[in-house]
RNA sequence: GGUCCCUUAGCUCAACCGGAUAGAGCAUCGGAUUUCUAAUCCGACGGUUACAGGUUCGAGUCCUGUAGGGACUGCCA
């Protein structure tokens, strides 16, 4: 739809020219559906010449366009809107060229994108919020790609600090010989029950210094677990050799349940990053921007950065003992990255709980010099709230990846095995379908609001498999590829078929869409685009199935231009899917 | 106090650079299968786009203010 879209608008505004001597090329647009025509150019902008009547203007640059576009067959002007349809002919070339490989893909960009995305601690497992993370990081890489950009996955492991100590000093006191083979658990879960450990102990220790009527600042500092979590921190960072040990076996044993939930999840990085191994770089940068002027020193000789004058604060970047804090580390990390694969753009998804940190983050780098500090771009995201409110791993509400992905298969095998149209299907393959449909409708749910928008998941209603869903999206595939079996051996030959129905051209409207918006959600970095027009279309489909007789169409040719439309729908499923990592089944 | 995000039908969400009578799904009610998969389709019901101003041919969209919800603003990460 873009190349008719420019021509239009330049022949336009070409008539226009011609006409009046004034340049003003139109917008255009998609015809309002409660008026005929196929694309809108809109007139009003022309008022301003005072050349008249914008009816009189849109009668004459009607008259323009049909004389020397062919693409256009009819105009009617409704106020400032010149209503163009298009031609047959033009219907037709679109299917002609609808075989190529790129029909569904936008104009190449010339990119390379590095998007830093999921990046969990490593003293819990992946939950609910991890996996709208996930669902956005990896669907904007997809989409990138496909609009022809070179995108570098990356995963930075938050595995080191304060909150590691807690679940290894839990470990340490009661964990025996405990390990994931011993207990059975995945090793992140395993070491989740060790830290969820320490919180309830330590909270307890708070609790009765509190009653003892110590301020509950002052206890949560001094709390006996508290004073010995510090200390294991500081045997960490000098390389305490016990220290060390335990902090790599609990590690090793989260990595690996992190990689099964990663599998499952279809998502694979190029680049891990690890904290641990990053998180004094970016002390030796902020001493040399120290004295390069970017940032000052107070007496105590703690840095900091003064962004007083882009309306924020002063900013720690360096303790007054000379450690680290957060944002020093993200500096590090944000240099290695650079050194490592030198993006034009670098992708940060985290949630928006973060807007001031990144923006900080971002300016920080600006001041110390660092020119790829321009390509940063935080992809901020709403949390998953629940009914109750935040999810807290502390108190127990966190909805875990593991547990939802296996509800959501099961919820998927009931609601398949209640329709009882599977017959056809091995065991294996029913397990298939189950992951398919389960994490579809997982998915689709995680991606179809905008990405700024917080969500609420009520873990007592299931996910939806009916209506505006990524269930619905793939029955439309399944739907279409039994056609396509069933059309298999009739003549591919569509040419003759005659006019257009109105459903066949709504269905090419839709077809032709889709590469724009694959370019606009990999500019816009917005999945929830391409979920939108994948359900159009999908739905756009279902009308064209239920009104239309494909395999009985009264022609051959008939037949053969709805199989080719059906083929067309199901590739456009597949590939509107794919970039939302999310299955396609050809039977369900 | 400061910075930022959100608010559209009972509920969950759309609305392409500002464009025509603000659209879908769920729920409720009614209809469709001798026919290509009914996880579907068609119809009905449902709106002062939180509120008040402003900008203009035109505002859900841009600007200002107000209200409500949320996040951040730690020598935690």
């Amino acid at each position: 739809m873009y190349a008719i879209k420019e021509r239009l608008r330049t022949a336009a505004g070409a008539a226009v020219e011609s006409l009046y001597g004034v340049r003003e090329t139109p917008q255009i647009q998609a015809t309002h559906k409660d008026h005929s025509g196929d694309l809108t150019l809109v007139l009003f902008p022309l008022a301003k010449y005072k050349l008249g009547a914008v009816e009189a203007l849109g009668e004459a640059v009607g008259k323009k366009m049909l004389e020397f576009t062919p693409e256009v067959r009819e105009f009617n002007v409704v106020k400032g809107f010149l209503n163009l349809t298009l031609s047959d002919e033009y219907w037709q070339s679109v299917l002609a060229r609808s075989e190529d490989d790129d029909f569904f893909r936008p104009p190449p960009r010339r990119e390379k994108v590095m998007v830093e995305y999921c990046s969990p601690n490593t003293n819990k497992p992946i939950h609910l919020g991890h996996m709208r993370n996930m669902a956005i990081g990896e669907a904007v890489c997809r989409i990138l790609e496909a609009a022809g950009a070179e995108v570098v996955r990356a995963c930075l492991f938050n595995d080191r600090g304060i909150h590691i100590c807690k679940s290894m000093l839990a470990y340490q006191d009661a964990g025996g010989d405990d390990s994931p083979e011993k207990s059975g658990l995945k090793g992140d879960h395993l070491v989740g029950n060790y830290y969820v450990e320490f919180e309830k102990k330590y909270r307890a220790e708070v609790k009765e210094l509190v009653e003892s009527g110590i301020p509950e600042a002052v206890a949560e500092n001094d709390a006996p677990s508290m004073k010995r979590c510090r200390q294991m921190l500081l045997d960490w960072e000098a390389g305490e050799a016990r220290t060390r040990a335990l902090w790599k076996k609990l590690n090793d044993w989260v990595y690996e349940g992190f990689q099964q939930t990663f599998e499952r999840y279809g998502i694979r990085f190029d680049l891990l990053l690890y904290e641990s191994e990053l998180w004094q770089r970016g002390k030796t940068a902020v001493l040399q921007s120290l004295q390069a002027g970017a940032f000052y020193q107070k007496d105590d000789g703690s840095v900091w950065i003064d962004l007083a004058n882009e309306g924020l604060d002063q900013k720690l970047v360096l303790r007054s003992d000379g450690t680290t804090v957060y944002i020093t580390q993200d500096i590090g990390v944000a240099d290695h990255k650079d050194e490592l694969h030198r993006p034009d753009r670098s992708v940060y998804v985290i949630a928006n709980e973060q807007d001031y940190h990144m923006k900080v983050l971002k300016l920080t780098l600006q001041r110390m010099g660092r020119k790829y500090a321009d390509g940063l771009v935080h992809l901020s995201y709403g949390m998953v709230d629940l009914p109750t409110g935040r999810m807290k791993s502390r108190e127990g509400t966190v909805v875990d990846a593991d547990d939802i992905l296996q509800e959501m298969y099961d919820t998927a095998k009931a609601a398949t095995d209640e329709l009882g149209k599977t017959e056809s299907l091995s065991s294996e393959e029913l397990c298939v379908l189950y992951e398919t449909l389960g994490q579809g409708a997982l998915k689709y749910f995680l991606l179809k609001p905008e990405p700024a928008k917080r969500i609420v998941f009520n873990p007592a209603e299931s996910i939806d498999f009916k209506g505006h869903t990524g269930t619905f999206i793939q029955y439309v595939h399944a739907r279409a590829c039994s056609v396509l079996r069933k059309a298999q051996g009739l003549s591919p030959d569509d040419g003759g078929a005659g006019p257009f129905h109105e459903l066949e051209i709504a269905m090419l409207k839709q077809l032709a869409a889709f590469s724009e918006t694959v370019g606009e959600a990999a500019e816009k970095l917005n999945p929830a685009l391409v979920a939108h027009r994948v359900y159009d279309l999908a739905r756009e489909y279902n009308r064209f199935y239920y009104e239309l007789p494909i395999l009985k169409a009264e022609t051959p040719a008939l037949v053969a231009r709805r199989v080719k439309i059906s083929r067309l729908t199901a590739r456009a499923v597949r590939f509107g899917l794919s970039l939302l990592n999310i299955q396609a089944p050809e039977k369900m």
